[in-house]
DNA sequence: TCTAATACCTGTAGTTACTACAGAATCAAG
DNA sequence: CTTGATTCTGTAGTAACTACAGGTATTAGA
């Protein structure tokens, strides 16, 4: 009686059930572009393929990942080479690239904060005198208003 | 002539000079319950001390750590002298790591993707050689330049 | 001391990327 | 054909701010 989740097409409930995404974002994503505009039943319902579904995974990968919708929508130009000539495919990935670099810095820089802070706080002191706490209320911590993100 | 600007009391202007942080947030936290309500002057202007300075810096490292509001909060609440337990701070901090570290994984894979697409497009192969992108490559591109509306 | 130029006040509205309804229409099983 | 689950559109709410608008305080200079 089920099984039949992943048979192309599809209603927005299966695609729902079969990307993880809710129906309401679903259209969301339509209503911003960032998903054609699916074709519809005699009723009106939305019908979905296997092209939608793929591009709807990589776009969910792609939020996931922090990219922002304009992102978002300059990778998908990117993986449409067809209207698109090599050299604005190099500039727009380039730029990508160095964006991604960039956050892997600062998360990178982030993890190690993170480490040190839980490594200290693991010898379960019990009270306020947690240091990680304490390493945010004094300032040791070499990010200055200066330095700024 | 100025160098006024860490002298307490101090204006919203001035710690906001101070810590890096907007006016408007100030207010903001100060409205969440983030901050104390701070004292005013006679016409109205809200005055700060360092130990809401403090606090102010406090609450911005946290948040840049990427902890919620609602995370603030009972951060600060175990930063208060009554009685805490490392345990829960270790607790979130971990989870928020884990997070960290996850996403990171996930950018590293898109910039070895991205750094090989911009190799081959620089070599005039194309995007198609991407294996990300050449999943949802198929046909989801059925609009043509009149991107109808 | 008076007066401009700032700085600050409150309150509302906009932002991003969704999520959660409400009320009506459609679809699929029996 | 009926009934109950889905889907439809459209509006409103969420987090965590940011950006005004229109009005009052404060302060530096003449």
């Amino acid at each position: 009686m089920h099984s039949q989740e992943t048979v192309f097409p599809m209603s927005i409930g299966n695609l729902s059930a079969a990307s993880g995404c809710s129906p309401e974002t679903i259209r969301y994503y339509e209503k911003q572009g960032l998903l054609p505009v699916a074709p519809r039943t005699p009723g009106g319902h939305r019908m979905y393929d296997e092209a939608q579904y793929k591009l709807l995974i990589f776009i969910l990968r792609a939020r996931q990942l922090g990219f922002s919708q304009p992102d978002v929508r300059r990778l998908m130009q990117m993986a449409n080479p067809v209207r698109t000539d090599c050299d604005v495919v190099h500039e727009l990935a380039s730029h990508q690239l160095e964006s991604v670099q960039s956050k892997i810095r600062s998360l990178r820089r982030l993890e190690k904060t993170l480490e040190e802070l839980i490594a200290d706080c693991k010898s379960g002191i019990g009270a306020r005198e947690c240091p990680m706490i304490e390493s945010m209320l004094d300032d040791f911590w070499p990010m200055g208003p200066s330095t700024g993100r």
